[in-house]
DNA sequence: CGAGACATTGAGCTGACTCAAATGGAGTGG
DNA sequence: CCACTCCATTTGAGTCAGCTCAATGTCTCG
């Protein structure tokens, strides 16, 4: 095969001081969240958030502490995890920008229910989800904008249950690939690059399974020609069959 | 052991008709999302939504219908459900009075991601999405309880989800029998019932697992006098064994 | 160039599945 | 009320996907 190529991923992709006051009205305007918002609404909004840079692998908030806030992705990705034993760990989500997480909830005594890292350099806003509720109270479409959101991601979830239920490994992979792809595919090469450091823990995590067993699956995808992937990188070279493995 | 005793399970709970105009206005006052709504626009509200009786194992909708309709549990039980392959197929929950299904969009080509059934006799109203999404427009309050319901199912999505990765299946069962019996227990004798009809098939689609596993982990758990169990019915007798079956 | 983290590969084990067959409740009709 | 039938449930035996444990290889970055 080809002589190991380094990784194809851009580095410091999101540098700090990039979440200008212009980009973040900006990421505020586009958000689906605030779709339907007269400008001047928007600006009004826009003052009760504040911005935050977060370097890679830095922690935003831990399952359990206290919850207070919601935030928005402005730059960079977000991973939200769960734990359960000592090293197991639950990969939940991976946010990009315009994505929200935290908490929506005002009661004093709530907690976060997951943990939330920055998996690169990012950029995030964060609103007192009491003010953000009196937004929604104020503006039934923002509530509907976020209720449409939610749903979405319920289905996703019970969708990740299903296949976590019914399918084996490999095929569970697959799809993982496969959204991954679709959410954060770039053209590269002759194949789409999963714009992301990931390592085979974080697909562990997100399939269920082991990092050895992820290992396994990804140097056979590779010698078939499927993929190429190295160290916390993947590109997809033949999105057929990793979209259609049903057949497989 | 004891000799078998007859099924527990009140028979015929929900009847025809019992679904009157006085019972559909008083669920939808107590129902979570109508909460904080004046009177007069719950009648109002009211007169959107239709009534229709289910008997036990009627089918309400299925999996990839065109979606029209948002609908709420007035009496019974309603059991959704995807499938998957053959027989194989996921119980994604089991809804009580006052719990609603079907879908929120109103997009023309939106179909429903589940299959909705009676788990007994049942009593649903519905209201046609966009008109639940007007409703919602006029009423902030309403977009934010159907949002903080969607939230907390999400977030039970995925308990469910980190549940399924890791742990074995006797505790997945152990957990799904005491999340029933906090939902739907009624004291019985001198154990918790869960009143409803519930197949070994029915908890191994919960638990992501199979019949026969299902079958050997109750038999052990009625054999240790930690439940009792018989055909379609369960009751708990040590509810602290069940919830802390961390130790074991 | 060295260190540390990430990744690969091998070997053996086992929890849970599948296939198969027997048993037992619950409703039905006579 | 009893016999019958259907279907849920139980139990056994054999198999294997995927895990764990362990050792080795290889990027990246300082």
């Amino acid at each position: 095969m080809n002589k190991r190529r380094e990784t194809p991923l851009l580095k410091d992709h999101i540098e700090k001081h990039q979440c200008t006051i212009g980009l973040r009205l900006e990421m505020l305007g586009k958000a689906p969240f605030f779709k339907g918002l007269s400008a001047d609404k928007l600006g009004m909004v826009n003052k009760y958030f504040n911005a935050r840079h977060f370097e890679t692998g830095e922690v935003i908030y831990f399952e359990n502490d206290p919850a207070t806030r919601l935030r928005v992705v402005v730059n960079g990705k977000i991973k939200l995890t769960r734990q359960a034993h000592e090293d197991k760990d639950v990969l939940i989500d991976i946010l990009k920008p315009g994505e929200i997480f935290g908490t929506l909830s005002d009661l004093g005594d709530h907690t976060y229910n997951e943990t939330a890292i920055a998996q690169t350099n990012s950029c995030v806003l964060s609103i007192i989800s009491s003010d953000f509720r009196s937004i929604m109270n104020e503006n039934a479409t923002v509530a509907i904008n976020v209720l449409d959101i939610t749903t979405a991601r319920l289905i996703s979830s019970r969708e990740n249950f299903l296949e976590l239920s019914t399918l084996p490994v490999d095929k569970r992979i697959y799809r993982i690939l496969c959204k991954l792809s679709e959410k954060f595919g770039e053209p590269y090469g002759n194949g789409i690059l999963i714009q992301m450091p990931l390592t085979r823990k974080d697909l562990a995590d997100m399939a269920g399974t082991s990092t050895e067993t992820v290992s396994r699956i990804m140097s056979q995808l590779k010698k078939d020609d499927i993929i190429d992937t190295g160290r916390q990188w993947v590109t997809i070279l033949n999105p057929d069959y990793i979209a259609h493995m049903d057949e497989g």
